[in-house]
RNA sequence: GCGGCCGUAGUCUAGUCUGGUUACGACCCAGCCCUCCCAAGGCUGAAGCCCGGGUUCAAAUCCCGGCGGCCGCACCA
């Protein structure tokens, strides 16, 4: 099996192919044809019930955003950077490490424009006058971190909570290569999980699971995560690499081709301070990241909260009284109204300053300056006090921890098919576990004749009926010989094919051929339907 | 974005160097015939020179430009 040949299958049996053709092709887009379609909406939905099972709660927000969202998020600053190349080396440096025209790798002199490299598509928003700026999401992420105070609320306040959501997310590459892997606009699967950095054994590691583990510049290594779940960054994320090898397997792509590679810290997203890439190995591509499982910490939630200034925080009860130490700073006003005058508006500054760099002030006998209504004032030590107060709380709010595990829709597909696609003599045979198939069933008439094509019809307008209602697809194919026919359903992964013959019509029986064996069972036409949902549905 | 190679039906391809009949063949696809179980066979049919300009009596073929693709470099937050 090659990936040349998978992909002419693609696009000549309709599973996918690349987009605009008609006018001349643009790299980094395809399109989904009718098998294609089918296939990716049975993976979403497997994807989907792996984390509904667990507890999650699916969103959908805009795949546009206004500028702030990504200025919060720090994207917008990550793309602004200037590249410029070395026209003598052809080194591409980025513009803020220079400090004349000259390259600093070979001393050669730079080419005088820059390129912007936004992988961000920029667009705008209402009318020219008076609209905003906007940009096409890069992530689905942020649509979910600026929901975090309506999500906080609908789970009824309770940690850890798992946010997904399936859709489009876009990247503006500078040159999309390797066909379907690199793609400008693509289909993510994220799920952000908050929770409680103080409590993160939420789930159980399952004991008998073996994962393929490569450490920062080591070698990769087989473990199980239960002995070690701090190897993995935490029991959440353990779980969640645990989680994506079920996933995968689950979609027939062997636990041989899969690892999870640990990024170098210069190769971390600006959010991240651990990622896991979940890779898939191809002959073709060598190890393709099919996802990333991400300990963003409480990087983009602060990040809102500093940008919007909403409460961005969840509450943390205690079970208990517990006593809680805090500084808090207590202006003398009887000396600032003597002194000063203006007592509500440095009673007001010194409550929002530091309260610990107030202290140290007030330690060496400084004084601090505060700005009030235009008026400077110099506040010397005896205007305030900073206090140690216990109080006694049973509950305090904190800004929950991210982690994030997030799929790529598109190559999982790819991947699937790339496993799954065999060459077994003279046939190809698209091996697909049965329940994400594109086609479940295909009805043949033995021969055209003999009233065999009008009971086969029957028995496809009934079936069709009965799965379509279910979301499966059924096929009537009459056309050639039954042999063609097998190979024509054997290549796009059908895994069943219903034949009518002679008997059909004596006594009501249908051989039902199983993709993989290619052997066949005589089954009565009215258990046909439990027969094909039993490993279908 | 830079460099190299490339662009003929849905797919693979002959033809391009050396301009000249109706652009070769195969697969796939559709219709009909045949066919009692794994791409049998027959007949018929649909479908193509990436786009634009130039040279020429004449361009798939030669020249220029554009677009797109593949590979390498860079990029991949």
């Amino acid at each position: 099996m090659s990936f040349e040949e998978l992909m002419k299958m693609a696009k000549r049996r309709g599973f996918f192919w690349p987009s605009f053709e008609t006018y001349g092709g643009l790299a980094g887009f395809y399109d989904y044809g009718p098998l294609g379609r089918a296939l990716k909406k049975k993976i979403e939905d497997l994807w989907r019930s792996c984390f509904i099972r667990e507890g999650a709660i699916e969103i959908e927000t805009p795949t546009i955003n206004p500028e702030e969202v990504f200025h919060a998020s720090g994207h917008l600053r990550e793309f602004k950077d200037l590249m410029v190349r070395c026209s003598a080396c052809g080194e591409s440096l980025k513009a803020d490490q220079i400090e004349d025209a000259t390259c600093p790798v070979c001393g050669g002199s730079l080419e005088k424009e820059g390129e912007k490299f936004n992988l961000m598509f920029k667009t705008q928003i209402g009318a020219r006058e008076g609209g905003r700026e906007g940009y096409m999401r890069p992530e689905t992420a942020q649509g979910i971190f600026i929901n975090f105070p309506n999500l906080y609320r609908i789970n009824r306040e309770k940690l850890p909570m798992t946010v997904i959501q399936l859709g489009k997310g876009y990247r503006n590459e500078i040159s999309p290569r390797q066909g379907m892997i690199r793609l400008r606009e693509f289909t993510m699967a994220e799920a952000e999980i908050f929770l409680d950095p103080e409590d993160e054994d939420y789930h159980e590691i399952e004991e008998k699971m073996e994962l393929k583990l490569l450490r920062r510049g080591g070698d990769a290594v087989e473990v199980k995560l239960k002995s070690s779940p701090e190897m993995a960054g935490g029991m959440m994320m353990a779980h969640h690499l645990q989680l994506a090898q079920k996933f995968l397997t689950e979609l027939g792509i062997p636990e041989s081709v899969i690892r999870f590679r640990e990024h170098e810290e210069e190769e971390l997203a600006h959010y991240a301070s651990c990622c896991w890439d979940c890779e898939v190995y191809t002959e073709k591509y060598g190890w393709v990241e099919v996802a990333g499982i991400a300990d963003r910490g409480t990087y983009d939630l602060e990040a809102h909260i500093k940008e919007s200034g909403v409460d961005f925080t969840a509450l943390r009860k205690f079970g208990e009284v517990r006593k809680v130490k805090r500084r808090a700073v207590l202006a003398n006003t009887e000396l600032i109204a003597r002194d000063f005058q203006a007592v509500n508006g440095i009673k007001k500054a010194l409550g929002e300053m530091d309260a610990d760099l107030l202290k140290s002030v007030k330690d060496r006998g400084g004084k601090v300056k505060i700005e009030v209504d235009g008026k400077g004032f110099e506040i010397g030590p005896r205007y305030f006090d900073v206090l140690d107060i216990e109080d006694e709380a049973s509950t305090e709010r904190f800004v929950p921890k991210v982690v994030e595990p997030s799929y790529g829709i598109d190559r999982i597909l790819l991947m699937v098919l790339a496993h799954s696609y065999s060459k077994e003599g003279d046939r190809w045979v698209l091996k697909l576990p049965p329940k994400i198939a594109p086609v479940t069933l295909a009805i043949f008439p033995l021969i055209k004749r003999d009233g065999l094509d009008t009971e086969g019809k029957r028995v496809y307008e009934e079936m069709s009926a009965k799965l379509s209602s279910l979301g499966l697809i059924c096929k009537y194919d009459e056309s050639g010989s039954i042999g063609k026919r097998y190979a024509r359903a054997d290549e796009v992964g059908t895994p069943y094919c219903v034949t009518i013959d002679h008997q059909t019509l004596e006594d009501g029986t249908v051989t039902v051929r199983d993709r993989d064996s290619t052997t066949q069972t005589r089954v009565k036409e009215e258990n046909l339907c439990d027969r094909i949902l039993e490993r279908s549905w």
